[in-house]
DNA sequence: AATGAATGAGTATTCATTCAT
DNA sequence: GATGAATGAATACTCATTCAT
């Protein structure tokens, strides 16, 4: 599984290689942002972070693999929050409460990553990146897998699955959706996915102990 | 509003004219069935068509004219699918079976038209459509919008317009999910937003009632 | 010689169909007026006459005919005011006079007709219609060439052709020139061809004088 | 001033590079003295330089950009014919020596390039260049006016000006058909050009005399 | 006669990737 | 290793002319 060909080329491992890694990606982002997703042509990446267009070629084997290290980092940054959510003092606060702090921290690090959420829409209508962009899919969902086989018990495995699906599916639709309008209008969305997420989570709760108690 | 060099060139009165316009858009689905997005051509879609590459211009002015014509025709039965929940045998049902019921619809309505999906996420990338794609997305929105005003009087304005865009973004976002896995996936897929929407609504409800006890 | 498919199809003896050609020629001048030589499409000179496009083919075997139809009708009033300052009231005036006259008369004839200067000139650039106007541009040269073999006799026939030439080439280039400018610009430009005719004039005219004392 | 995108994309600094720019610049002057300016296009001109048609984008950012590259060169040879003419042993000759070898040098220009007249023809019928051409002529009409100021001091600088463009327009449509006949005929339209300029001098100089006298 | 939909070769331009230096 | 010029298939779109109706 995992196409090949998106993995970086060598592993940059001295110093110099490693900054020049850092600005590629760097200059990805500043287009995305500056630009949008169409500008984003290896030409155009290689002219923004000052180096030559071979050397894209010396660290990635193409296009696309530029884009893998992006969505990689970013989702290394996802998983720390999620990481952080699930371990941080645990006991003191209730799940509502875990799961409002999860969301605003997503939410935060979204935000500060805006050239992550075009890319991630762009990437979606590449056919040679669509089973990467899964594999980061299913990484999350595994997540909130684990996290329902911990506190929902009762749920069966194929619909644990797939509920785990549509709030990784709903989560970054409505974080990316929180990215594109007014400051208000963003905040409030972050607010909406807060009530959405719990009420949803409550509902299957709720059918557990309805069914216990028939 | 709406852009004009979107709008379809002539509207095709004589008989083999209009069956031409609709080779050339079942052209345009079957390719991106088959080969999906990117495939997306001008040239692609007139050989898939049968037709000359003149004809497209014909009857388009251009590429995205193309694409807003399936996109147009979609929301329309979009629309058809809100009108009926909206009007059919108001009473005897309760908001709940009317909520299900129309997500069960559009599911269906999703479903039958594969090619809608993969368009529409391909044209959330191309900025010469976005404003047009917002459009779209801003009918279903105002549908949503319209139906809070009716059931939800005590909802805030601004914060009306917010949960319909929350409902129209998971929808769709959901709706497309329904697509992508295996015939049991995708039903339960269906399943969790019919229940997802549920409690949503559910929690917006009740916080105005807790609001009143207090 | 003289290109036979840039004639005219057939003569409009029916009142309706001359009318019609009178609305296409008008057509090509309203285009190039308003959208510049490279609008000049038959499409868009059907659309803007108001006539289907198979019309112009009716009258016009093709694209090139309509515009030597357009050059042919200003060089006949080219011609008329050539006539006109040939024959009108002759013993009174000077040559001098009769010169300024002339010019004065072709300026407004060319400013009433600002089309053809544009068609003029987008015309020397298409292989297809350069014999036919090299045609034209001889029938001026012939003009002055026999005004030449009337006034200057002395003249060699070999130069009479080539100061005709040079008259003929230098007229239509400044009173094309004086299309383009301010008004004031416009008319100093009609002057300096009139100042600048009677010195070459007067200045061959001089020459067979020198000779004839030497 | 001056079109960005008429700037050639870059400076050829290598020596391939630059002998390939002179092939394209050299399969351009081929193309227009073998098959005419409508036959200028990319695809041609990279074929009858021998170079894939990317190579072209390398170094100009489009087809206006080559031709603009053909058009300063040919103006900087007639700048060079220019200056010398202004410099070149001053006193001993007459105005009317100098005019003449002015002329005659110009004539041996254009003579040797005969591309460069069907091309400048061309342009002005391109709305894209009509802006770059216009700088051109602009550029030639300023060195008459300077001339002009020199020695003749008393014309009013409207009519001075107005006097170099006819200059100018006259020069170039004559140097121009002094390509398009028989050498016998080219020769004459050089030797005419070289009276009517004296003839038109001398007539603005004579003018301000009258005025004086009277 | 009158129409106007149909045609498709031809146009300028882009861009991921290679490979000679 | 490092470079960046070279490549050419592929893209969207135009337009003079025809010919079935």
């Amino acid at each position: 599984m995992g196409d090949a060909s998106l993995e970086p080329r060598r592993q940059p491992s001295q110093e110099r290689s490693r900054q020049r890694v850092e600005v590629i990606l760097d200059a990805v982002a500043e287009i995305l942002v500056e630009k949008g997703f169409s500008a984003l042509t290896t030409t155009a990446i290689a002219a923004e972070a000052g180096v030559p267009i071979g050397s894209l070629y010396q660290f990635f084997p193409n296009k696309f693999a530029i884009f893998q290290a992006v969505v990689e980092q970013f989702f290394r940054k996802m998983d720390a929050v999620f990481e952080r959510g699930t371990q941080s003092g645990a006991s003191t606060l209730s799940w509502e409460e875990r799961s409002d702090q999860t969301i605003e921290a997503l939410a935060e690090l979204w935000s500060s990553e805006r050239a992550f959420a075009i890319l991630w829409r762009g990437i979606q209508n590449m056919p040679e990146m669509r089973a990467a962009a899964a594999q980061q899919f299913k990484k999350v969902e595994d997540h909130h897998v684990a996290l329902l086989e911990r506190f929902q018990r009762d749920l069966q495995p194929f619909r644990r699955r797939i509920i785990a699906r549509v709030m990784t599916h709903v989560g970054e639709e409505l974080l990316s959706l929180s990215l594109r309008g007014s400051p208000e209008e963003n905040q409030q969305v972050v607010n909406e996915l807060k009530v959405l997420t719990k009420a949803y989570i409550r509902a299957f709760m709720n059918e557990g102990e309805a069914q216990a108690e028939a």
